[in-house]
DNA sequence: AACTTTACTGATAACCATTCTCAATAAGCT
DNA sequence: AGCTTATTGAGAATGGTTATCAGTAAAGTT
């Protein structure tokens, strides 16, 4: 990031101000609110720029990328029926050890189904 | 899957005999070869019947759907820099103990730097 | 073995998240 | 204030995947 705009900074605000998962999409109608001309452009360069410097993080959910500025090791939980996602704490990375190579980071999913899809069942 | 096909049966073998990572285009060419006539949304369907009936496993690297013929726990590494990928074996899942929900499976992603290109630095 | 039903196929159009293009704008330096 | 050029916004383009639909062929029935 060369310049500081005002783009950025809405953007990198309401980012942290979000506790959870998000999508550029999403993003860019909650940044609207506030800035009628954001373009939907600006959102998606200003977000593989974070991710490339490692200020957020992202996986493929439903052929849609899915952030999290969550800093810590990444796990989520996806449910099967619903795809509900939720944060998981992950303690231990033990399995890092067994690997050969130099990990910058991980992410884990794990796939199941979430309480409220089971009684539903 | 209902009725057994001829395409079915020629994308199920092939997939068999790869031993390694595939997409949707690398299997409509593959099969091609054999099959001039093979669709490739023939390709697609049948792979998501297959994925959804747990029988191979996907994740998406580089805006493209990857495949693992793999049945074991789901864990690969990327290359940060040249998007190789490789499986890794993973020994303790206890992080699963962790969770408080029912997990169908789980795939783990390691991202970094492969021995070439750390080199080649 | 012919008939029937309908799941499946192949071709291609449609979809949609994301990226690209480019003229206009504005950040930050002198 | 003026200058350079990184950044922006709008919309077109991209590309993997899915939907559509008429034709085909499994698998069951007679």
């Amino acid at each position: 990031m060369r310049r500081l705009t005002n783009q950025k900074k809405s953007i990198s605000e309401e980012i942290t101000k979000l506790n959870s998962f998000f999508d550029a999409q999403m993003l860019y109608e909650i940044i609207k609110k506030k800035d009628k001309n954001i373009g939907l452009a600006t959102i998606y360069r200003f977000l593989n720029s974070l991710e490339k410097d490692g200020n957020i993080h992202s996986f493929v959910c439903d052929n849609k990328k899915i952030y999290s500025n969550k800093k810590t090791n990444h796990a989520h939980f996806r449910c099967e029926k619903c795809n509900k996602l939720e944060h998981i704490k992950v303690k231990n990375v033990d399995f890092l050890d067994l690997v050969e190579y130099d990990i910058c980071h991980f992410q884990i999913e794990l796939v199941g189904v979430c309480k409220g899809c089971i009684v539903q069942k």
